[in-house]
DNA sequence: CGGAGTTACTATACCGATATAGTCATTGAG
DNA sequence: CTCAATGACTATATCGGTATAGTAACTCCG
């Protein structure tokens, strides 16, 4: 039985295919005796309704938006971070119908999902920029919002003020007295270990700015940190890194951590090495991980709301497409959201050295 | 300045259409020689590949597969075993170049992402089987694969074996000598408080099946539960359901619990009210969340493997899609994944009475 | 009672590709 | 030397809709 299209239901009914596609997608274009008519007949015949991909193409929107996700889609949802981003977009996606579709950055042969798969506009999460697949986007002239990434002129950006943040958390420790500050970063896919330039060589603009904001304060106070590299992220998050900065002649009484996953890490590693947090060691985190609050000692982090970025981030997207819709023009706006020192039990004075 | 077809290419380079296409479609059907040159001028005429709703209604493939999720999309991002199992499913179709589309069942007036949404099949998971959206995805005649739900013939299922697992669990509870033993579940939706019907007011497949398995043992044992609904899951989740059952005036030495979260929030509040958990009350729980060997008590659970049922679910959609291409028609299986249980330290022998 | 304004449809022209069946040289085998 | 088999393209026919501009019959109003 071949398949059932408007012109079998117009064929049916004897009106013309452009009516049944009224009867579905304009309901006022017709009477309400002929549409009745014409769904019954629908009904009948097992018509599911217009193709979506016919109807892509006819109109031009296809009801879904993208996300580029760096990495491995597995290793986005596997931290707890970046699923309550997801879980904030899809939440402020929901009300306008569209359906959020997942891309990975790594491209297969001959398939690749940022050039291939067909969208109304996407989101560009924490990804390298130079990403073949963010290439791809911005060639289709997709209506894009950038986050956590460097802003460039003419797209859309969501950003938290990481370098604040991070500034004001290494003012704390230089604060409460610390001298010997370290910091633990995380670039996926740089070699692990002390990192020389550590601005130089920070491969995410997050972990440029963190680096940064870090930097700002200690500098200020005549600290010169060692930064070292986190081994894979897997194996332990941080705590490598940890027994590297710990076991040195002349170790921190405090740790900075791009992270709170990591800082998690070190924290665990300082205590199997027999050192008390926050007496003998403080650590700082990044994000307000939920995990900061269920770890003993609860964590002191900064702050950044992730879902109001994720929110903030779909709505710049809507916004982004209707613009384009309408042939609107309004300016591209950059946001750049708050961070907010948190001061648990992690860090305390250094302790005494007579 | 028009928009860049395949036309415009052909004509620049005075071939025809379809040669164009082909150079970017089916390499091997034309020269080396005049590829080069038609690559060159899309390039030049800043061409960024075909266009793919319109390659989406040639071909009759769109490269993304659906996930058809229950509840609020937010609380599948909420929850670490169903982004576990998203994250399993998004690295099994990695390579097969596929893009993953969230659908949330609750729809929008004029839009229902089941119905309107271009895809080559769905994954349903831990739905309603009556729910419209799922209906809609029965009608377009797309592959699905049913997961965590009730298997129809003619649809690929994936489950776990929770019967057998919440058996395993309430058996193993008998056999440490209890004789009052409660329960706590979880039915989206239904009316908190004790349960009369435990079986027959089951919403999920899922919550069903473990409430079978409980009683199996239990009854076998001559011992009849109180089975309590949770509260509304964000509540400090199962602390109200555990406050109730254990005010009873006989209550219970031990509870079993449909979820590892639920199962937290019970060992909680129990802790709160001053008993000993396991020496005052054993407490079971399900799934094997990461939570559970967090938790401390380190929880006593049923595991089962969530990336191994996600992978399962991704390899039967692709197998299902790959046969309906092919005019193949191999058998539809329905596969049953082991469930474990796993003894932590929250179950001990009841205390001694006198 | 004439003309402007609805209402309810229809005709035509795309949307931007791909599949399939040619066409026309070339090449190789018998 | 002839005929079948390749190789490299092209012509034509979809894929299943939607937008836009008609058209014909009716309604309303002064």
């Amino acid at each position: 039985m071949a398949r059932v299209t408007l012109q079998t239901i117009a064929d049916r009914v004897g009106v013309s295919r452009m009516t049944v596609s009224n009867a579905f997608s304009r309901p006022d274009q017709l009477s309400a005796q002929l549409r009745g008519k014409i769904l019954e007949a629908a009904e009948a015949l097992g018509y599911v309704g217009p193709d979506p991909s016919a109807r892509a193409l006819a109109r031009g929107t296809t009801g879904a938006v993208g996300v580029l996700l760096t990495d491995s889609l597995r290793d986005a949802f596997t931290d707890e971070v970046a699923t309550t981003f997801l879980g904030a977009i899809a939440e402020e996606l929901a009300p306008t119908g569209m359906a959020l579709t997942l891309l990975s950055a790594t491209e297969q042969p001959g398939m690749i999902p940022a050039r291939d798969v067909a969208m109304d506009g996407a989101l560009v999460y924490s990804c390298n920029t130079h990403t073949t697949a963010v290439d791809w986007l911005k060639r289709r002239k997709l209506p894009l919002v950038f986050v956590d990434q460097v802003a460039v002129p003419g797209i859309p950006s969501i950003n938290i003020d990481d370098r604040a943040g991070a500034r004001s958390a290494a003012q704390h420790l230089v604060e409460l007295g610390h001298r010997r500050i370290d910091i633990v970063t995380s670039n996926p896919g740089l070699e692990p270990g002390v990192i020389a330039d550590p601005i130089g060589s920070a491969i995410s603009h997050v972990g440029r700015q963190r680096v940064l904001g870090w930097l700002d304060a200690l500098e200020a106070a005549g600290i010169t940190p060692t930064v070292v590299q986190e081994w894979r992220p897997d194996d332990g998050g941080g705590s490598q890194a940890a027994r590297l900065l710990l076991e040195q002649t002349d170790p921190p009484t405090a740790i900075l951590c791009f992270s709170d996953v990591l800082a998690f890490g070190v924290v665990q590693t300082a205590q199997s090495l027999g050192l008390a947090v926050p007496q003998q060691l403080s650590v700082v985190g990044f994000d307000d991980n939920p995990l900061a609050q269920r770890m003993r000692p609860a964590l002191t982090t900064v702050r950044q709301d992730v879902a109001a970025k994720g929110r903030a981030a779909a709505a710049a997207l809507t916004a982004s497409i209707e613009r384009v819709k309408t042939g609107g023009t309004g300016r591209v706006r950059h946001v750049l959201l708050p961070t907010e020192l948190i001061i648990r039990n992690s860090t305390a004075p250094p302790p005494e050295t007579h």
